[in-house]
RNA sequence: AGGGGUGUAGCCAAGCGGUAAGGCAUCAGACUUUGACUCUGACACUCGUAGGUUCAAAUCCUGCCACCCCUGCCA
């Protein structure tokens, strides 16, 4: 059953017999980091792959020197391998730019294409606009041996660049302005990440992607909605030239690209974030980049089950922050052990307890095999200062003067007295266990309604605790986007957390009960771990 | 009269001529030794809009409106 009109495309494309197996391919620029938008495109092109029993080629559109590098190529597969996608194999585009050469030769043996050596202001001006027809380049109709002499001196480095190009023959006065002549070699001397120092002229995109498709056997080019116009052109190249290479007739389909509330994708702007050193790096927790949200402890089970909820549409739209939230809390719930961790710590001391005792709490109540450990409780402990009150709002189950609450698998307890300091903060809170009261075991009679976490000031682990908020600031509206990073966009805070977090991995996901999921961040060290949040539990309360 | 797309709830989205799925969010309530989780209920008499065709229209036709994309030798 098709979940998608892309799918119900290939499976009528299937059921005619148009196709008999199907191919897609994920083509990113090796020019920048992956980010959850093309996670979308990921989940689309494999799914469809994996569903109907196809292949799913990595083909890296390498067709602009000057942009990309090695760096990026390496990164992109650590990307697509977290995600968990298993390509069929990996291409490149410059591993065709022979076979280009020779489809653009072919197409100037049928009079498709030409030499123009107007320069890129000319070619701007001559093109028209949106709503006034071009003007035919006055090198349109240069001889067939004439236009092969030059491609090939172009070829051989005899002009600078942007000297001359080779474009297409078509029609200026196209409505769709993709069909005037469009420019499908130039002239660049630049070394190739690839390539190295072969090339001194390069395909355009254009050009290049729809023989990439058809030779590697695609049959269904899926891409963004902006390349639309493009399809026309797409079809020209294929309808005229390489026919002897091409193991398909792709064809293109386009969908919305991903658009999430507060998240920015665009490439430009991460770039500029991540040189400016404004975050740490392009694995920031802030960054939506696919290393920035593993970091931030995201699973990438979640972000494909996002990915798979959030449907494929041809209309624009922007999802709620809240959706991919909700994602990864249903991921988290059942794969996370709880543990306590105090993110502001509020000493209590347990005024008749002389002697440490050993608790046993469940490490993951939701879990299919519910197993437990054993903590210790001893006379002084951490707890959330937000967990006492001294003026409580209503419905306040927690602690507060001469009140009960009780301390998660452990003891009732009563406030008896607390301390504060010159300005009124509260600094200790005496309070006495409840006999009989213990978790599991309770005859004391008291009943009380709050529940809260806690931590043994002699068996603990110092915590700094990351929590982020927008990347952005909201007003300023006219403010460029870098202007408008949100210096608070990270907000750092000392806690402690169970002892038990002293044997954590980097990338370790626990649930601090009451509070939210974090994960165990690289920067941790043997005296201090350092915890990235990755969402907050949903609070009904403090809302 | 430039071309190409898209309009279903606060957000995402099914629907493909037979009388508006589902999810997120929100609001109630139940349960709870996490104010989490889970569960139950509420949440579009109407599908951008105005006409038309039809016994029957979100689905077909026509007009209008709104939004997005296109004038790189970027992808």
């Amino acid at each position: 059953m098709a979940n998608n009109f892309i799918e119900q495309i290939i499976e009528k494309d299937i059921e005619t017999g148009k196709v008999s197996s199907v191919q897609t391919r994920f083509p990113p620029e090796p020019n920048g980091y992956l980010h959850i938008g093309h996670a979308k495109s990921l989940c689309i092109n494999f799914g469809i792959a994996d569903k109907y029993n196809g292949k799913c080629y990595i083909r890296y559109d390498d067709t602009n020197p000057t942009k990309e590098d090695e760096e990026y190529v390496k990164a992109i597969e650590q990307d697509i391998q977290w995600l968990g996608f298993k390509w069929d194999g990996i291409r490149f585009a410059s591993d065709y730019f022979d076979m280009m050469f020779d489809c653009a030769v072919e197409l100037i043996n049928k009079g498709l294409a030409f030499v123009c050596d107007c320069n890129a202001e000319e070619i701007k001006l001559n093109r028209g606009s949106l709503t006034q027809p071009g003007i035919e380049s006055p090198y349109r109709n240069r001889s067939i041996k004439e236009n092969l002499d030059l491609f090939m001196r172009m070829k051989n480095g005899e002009f600078t660049d942007g000297e001359k190009t080779l474009r297409a023959k078509i029609d200026m006065s196209s409505p769709n302005i993709n069909m005037r002549d469009p420019v499908i070699y130039r002239v660049l001397h630049a070394h190739h990440h690839n390539t190295k120092g072969k090339w001194c002229i390069y395909p355009m995109y254009d050009f290049a992607h729809p023989i990439e498709d058809a030779v590697e056997g695609t049959t269904h080019s899926i891409c963004t909605l902006e390349f639309e116009d493009h399809r026309p052109f797409y079809d020209w190249v294929i309808a005229n030239c390489g026919h002897s290479h091409h193991k398909s007739k792709p064809q293109q389909i386009e969908f919305a690209r991903l658009n999430i509330t507060n998240m920015i994708m665009s490439k430009r702007f991460l770039k500029s974030l991540v040189n400016s050193k404004l975050v740490m790096g392009w694995d920031d927790p802030r960054l939506p980049t696919l290393c920035g949200i593993r970091r931030r402890g995201y699973p990438a089970e979640a972000i494909k089950d996002f990915c798979n909820r959030i449907g494929v549409v041809k209309s624009n739209s922007e999802v709620e922050e809240s959706y991919l939230q909700s994602c990864v809390r249903d991921n988290l719930n059942v794969n996370c052990d709880r543990v306590m961790g105090i993110l502001n710590p509020l000493k209590v001391v347990l005024t008749n307890l002389d002697e440490p005792i050993l608790c046993q709490v469940e490490n993951n109540p939701n879990a299919t095999e519910v197993t437990t450990r054993n903590i210790t409780l001893s006379k002084q402990i951490y707890i959330e200062r937000s967990d006492f009150e001294l003026v409580p709002p209503p419905k306040y189950y927690r602690l507060k003067p001469d009140g009960y609450v009780r301390l998660k698998g452990a003891y009732i307890i009563h406030c008896d007295s607390y301390l504060t300091d010159d300005k009124g903060e509260v600094t200790q809170v005496n309070c006495s266990i409840v006999p009989n009261s213990m978790s599991g075991n309770d005859n004391s009679g008291v009943k009380v309604k709050g529940v809260i976490q806690w931590v043994d000031s002699n068996n603990c682990v110092d915590l700094k605790v990351r929590k982020f908020g927008k990347l952005l600031i909201e007003d300023n509206q006219d403010l460029t986007l870098f202007e408008r990073f949100n210096p608070a966009s990270m907000t750092e805070v000392h806690g402690v957390g169970e002892r038990c977090l002293r044997d954590a991995q980097v990338g370790d996901r626990f649930q601090f009960m009451r509070t939210g999921y974090f994960v165990l961040d690289q920067d941790s060290d043997e005296n201090l771990l350092v915890f990235n949040e990755i969402v907050p539990l949903k609070d009904s309360f403090n809302k």
